[in-house]
DNA sequence: GCCAACGTTGGC
DNA sequence: GCCAACGTTGGC
């Protein structure tokens, strides 16, 4: 069992969006980084826990719970012209991105990115490293414990 | 809107 | 395979 912190745009998709769908799931689908696509591919499990994150907003911080829900599989965005996603040198013998669904658990009170960079027990969080653009991050079980045990 | 940090691209 | 240029991310 692994845990997770994935970021998102709150005006993209937030918990909230992500709770009103149907099966309370989403494709993790338009990731065009390596290393993020890697964690995705490589090392994610069904039922891993992910920190849900809102970026790029107002508030910036962790905003629910969620799991991973399936396994990796190619992602349809890659192969749709009318994506902003589109990946016209993606080959469908051969895709080049690759996502798993997502299922919310629960939305939380928001621990702001400020909070998180308060406690020392998160000091080497990957997602607070200065310069960190990575949308998904490895969560440590200490650091899944102390956000989901005492800070939530 | 700014800007620092970082990943990717492409010329050589 | 180096590295400058460029694009993107994301907090502020």
């Amino acid at each position: 069992m692994k845990y997770w912190l994935m970021k998102s745009e709150p005006d993209e998709c937030s918990i909230d969006d992500v709770l009103a769908a149907p099966g309370r799931m989403t494709p993790w689908s338009g990731v065009r980084n390596y290393q993020a696509r890697n964690f995705m591919r490589d090392e994610m499990r069904v039922g891993d826990g992910v920190l849900f994150y809102h970026s790029s907003c107002a508030e910036p911080g962790i905003a629910g719970l969620a799991e991973i829900a399936s396994e990796p599989y190619p992602d349809k965005t890659q192969f749709d012209p009318k994506s902003d996603y589109y990946d016209p040198q993606s080959k469908k013998e051969n895709p080049r991105w690759f996502n798993v669904d997502v299922r919310a658990r629960k939305k939380t009170r928001l621990v702001s990115l400020q909070e998180l960079k308060a406690h020392k027990p998160l000091a080497n969080m990957r997602v607070l490293r200065p310069g960190n653009r990575l949308s998904i991050t490895p969560v440590s079980e200490q650091e899944w414990k102390f956000i989901t045990g005492k800070l939530l």
